[in-house]
DNA sequence: GTTAATGCAAAGCATTTGCACACGT
DNA sequence: ACGTGTGCAAATGCTTTGCATTAAC
């Protein structure tokens, strides 16, 4: 497989380094939080994070979640995903990758066709004098689902 | 030139052409909407507009600039571009080009850089059997002002 | 035992909706 | 005149904050 943090154990092994190198406690909310973020590659809102989360720490709060989540974003292991929604989505590959969202259902998947390393072609810095630090592709289209 | 719709008089003529084939009737509200987003080429929020064009329009309410703005992308000729803040930012561009955004103080500018044109590269169809309509690159960095 | 993390409830923005009135065609 | 568009106010959705309590190290 070409593509790194691509399973689970991976990228909650990343996950939980990332918290311990930057001495955050790993509390049981936490712990459930980071294990549903490793095993979905949907790119979940954080209340959809909060429901997936719910059935498995009763009680956990709403605000715990979106807590954790901003830490996480804070210590660089898990991204906030643009998008044309009004929702933050979070993603927990923090390997160079790229987005296709639907049009139709808003859904968004991963892109991992080699052939879209900008690298090489990418300029230091813009007309506009901006020092690019990273970029990403988005691509637009209609998923499998909405075309039928 | 290589950038099409790059001036303010092209971009509203092509905004309006858009509403007239539409029906859409031509009030002042909208004419002020159009106006002021054919002048910008910040990507301004729903509200950065509707600050714009309040004082030009005494009374126009706030609702109407999201309900414009709304309509203008439905028919097309606005796109609601990509970002990960929490607010939808409108583009009246919609020759294909990219973004950059600064980091540190999120401001969003254009990229013509035309060694970014992936059409050849770009599947038709991917993996996960999306079929593809368009794409964007979002380039991410500091701009000239955040760096000093 | 300290310090950091959680839960609750309330506040804060961004955006949308229902409804009565006004305006463009 | 007709139907669409507007303004207002209230509702909704997502996210953040203050503060007292609880749990991790």
């Amino acid at each position: 497989m070409d593509c790194p943090l691509a399973f689970k154990k991976e990228k909650l092994r990343h996950l939980e380094d990332g918290c311990r190198q930057n001495g955050l406690a790993m509390t049981v909310q936490r712990r459930v939080v980071l294990d549903a973020l490793a095993e979905r590659t949907d790119h979940p809102s954080a209340d959809q994070l909060y429901d997936a989360v719910r059935g498995r720490l009763r009680g956990i709060s709403r605000t715990t979640v979106y807590r954790v989540l901003e830490t996480l974003v804070g210590i660089g292991v898990v991204q906030k995903i643009s998008n044309p929604e009004s929702k933050a989505r979070y993603d927990a590959n923090t390997v160079r990758h790229h987005h296709i969202h639907c049009i139709r259902c808003e859904k968004i998947e991963d892109m991992h066709t080699p052939a879209l390393h900008l690298a090489q072609q990418v300029p230091i810095a813009t007309e506009s004098g901006f020092t690019i630090v990273d970029y990403s592709i988005n691509f637009s289209g209609i998923c499998p689902d909405c075309r039928s």
